[in-house]
DNA sequence: CCGGATATTGCATACGTAGTCACAACTGCT
DNA sequence: AGCAGTTGTGACTACGTATGCAATATCCGG
């Protein structure tokens, strides 16, 4: 017997044309039997698939990509994966991508110069559709529209441009940390800031600050960081030089807020008696019984799902109108501020 | 004044044609002018980039690909992305790629049993090689030899079958720290171990397990989690509730020696006078100064530099003989464990 | 047994680019 | 001026698939 196992040339892979010999039939009738709702008979449809996994034939995207407009590729674009946050972003989005037969091309950029070259390479490999978590500028997604590439921000939003975006909602989460800081009686407050550049973290800021101005909080005194561990740790040591200790540092997001508590607690402050600490996002290690975090978790999964949701839609109908989701965040109750467990806020 | 700004058609791309039509020139020649050392005269190409910006045109990668057998794609192949190990790496990767004008087709399992479904896709998209950061089989390592896609191991090697590979001396890394643990007289060691599955986790905890037995160790308990910081908290309580408390705790990865502080200290050991902990790999939060671990920190730049560097031998010389590179991790001294800085081991 | 409807099939072509080849236009030289 | 060599150009085709269209095979009721 002479077996009939795979056979492969190692040179040259198999195309469609020596499936069809190999079974007998055309070309067409192979790429009908790879085509789940094309007219063809079931026999048939058996006879090439056996003769495709004799070969090790699977059909080409890319020249499949060339003729139905469709690569099944998704671009992301994310800032810099070193974040935490974002990992976590990816990975669901990868997870949920791949279920709906979807390819991920991934784009992390070191800095905020690379997009115009990252676009550049968006438009020529065709991708279906884009996620961004990165910032890009009006005049970019303009260019979406303009090119018929749907987009779907995550985490931010446009300013002028309408835009599909999923996020969530900076403002009350803030809103909530803060009215239960207050409410316990915290009056030396100070905030750990991200940079100036990003949206998010400016839109936490100017939520706290509204909240605690209104409150007779005027000037908070502001640290700002790059998001980063070593970056909140300075802003705490700066915080702590320029004046009396705050009794609660408000941080735009939990790495800055892990980096802050571990700073507090290097200067003999105890956390939370002496000084309440907060964060944003809910990452991993902010549940690490070393911080305990209170926190704002943002629904990542739910999130993330949206906005495969509301890409998918787009690439099916390129026309659908702009729409922004917006999610709530959920408040943690960690161990790092003096904020009452059981309490009923409206 | 008509302007002469970019002029695009909402509906339809660009193709070289347009820009040939609108330079007055032929299609060759627009390929030409984007092809970098292609005979083309000067001025003709100034001309057809004109054009080409005028009406927003790229060469299609797609179209590209399909005539030179080169997508510009590699995949990369990665576990589970919230390892907090991965995504340092895979940030590595894909700058580097990035640079070299590659683009990133990301995988992410979430288990094992996906890599298949994974490879067909990677067969179908032509990517031009794959580094990969999951568990292959033999056999799944043999078909890309078979179908000539270049294929380079992080962190993990091939067992029987040859295969392109960069890894980080775990053994060695995994000996320093239990010789120098044993130099200062710790007596009662305890492992806590990755899944069994792991290569690199057995490879580290097989290493530790010798020189221990060697050094008159022979029973060390050992307790088995999933390299996250839950089950390192897990088995450091089945550690302790098992039998004495352990002088000396080795941990698989980072991440589980954290939990593993986290739970020692929750069971008022303090760290390190009463247990040493190390760990392994030298992520971030490793050095946070809540846990400062001593642990090996493995040369992530380095390592994903030879991999991709080994990737792009191979993808211009597919022949070329398989090769493995193994780097050495560096001792990162923390206040983790109870080891002297300052001596000299050979 | 026949007409028409239906299910399959193959042929031919399009997708957008790169590269081969032949040829034209120059160049520098004798 | 004539010739070999160089440079630039366009026509044409291949890459591997999907699909419209026409042709064929099959089926059904009358």
């Amino acid at each position: 017997m002479m077996g009939n196992g795979p056979i492969q040339n190692r040179k040259r892979r198999a195309t469609s044309y020596d499936v069809a010999r190999l079974a007998g039939v055309s070309q067409s009738a192979v790429s009908r039997s790879f085509k789940p709702g094309a007219s063809i008979a079931p026999e048939t449809r058996d006879r090439v698939m056996a003769a495709a996994t004799r070969l090790g034939y699977q059909p080409d995207a890319i020249a499949r990509g060339l003729i139905t407009k469709r690569s099944g590729i998704v671009a992301i674009l994310i800032s810099n994966l070193t974040n935490l946050y974002y990992p976590e972003v990816l990975a669901e989005l990868s997870q949920e991508l791949s279920a709906r037969d979807m390819r991920v091309l991934l784009f992390s950029l070191a800095n905020e110069s690379e997009v115009d070259r990252v676009l550049d390479q968006i438009w020529r490999y065709r991708v279906d559709g884009v996620i961004s978590a990165a910032r890009l500028t009006d005049a970019q997604i303009r260019q979406f529209g303009e090119r018929g590439v749907p987009l779907v921000l995550y985490n931010r939003a446009a300013e002028t441009v309408p835009c599909a975006s999923v996020s969530c909602d900076s403002a009350g989460g803030e809103r909530e940390l803060v009215t239960r800081l207050l409410d316990v009686g915290h009056a030396r407050f100070a905030i750990v800031a991200g940079p100036e550049d990003s949206t998010v973290g400016e839109e936490r800021v100017a939520a706290a600050r509204a909240l605690l101005e209104r409150a007779g909080h005027p000037d908070v005194p502001l640290a700002r960081g790059r998001y980063s561990y070593e970056s909140g740790e300075a802003c705490m040591r700066e915080l702590l030089r320029q004046g009396p200790a705050p009794d609660a540092v408000i941080c735009a997001n939990d790495v800055m807020a892990i980096g802050a508590m571990d700073a507090a607690r290097a200067h003999d402050l105890r956390v939370p008696e002496q000084i309440s600490i907060v964060g944003f996002d809910g990452v991993a290690p902010a549940r690490w019984a070393s911080y305990r975090l209170t926190t704002i978790r943002q629904p990542v999964r739910r999130m993330t799902r949206a906005a495969i949701a509301m890409l998918a839609e787009r690439i099916d109908n390129p026309d659908l109108i702009a729409e922004r989701r917006v999610f709530s965040g959920e408040l943690i109750l960690g161990a790092s501020a003096r904020i009452p467990a059981a309490q009923d806020y409206r």
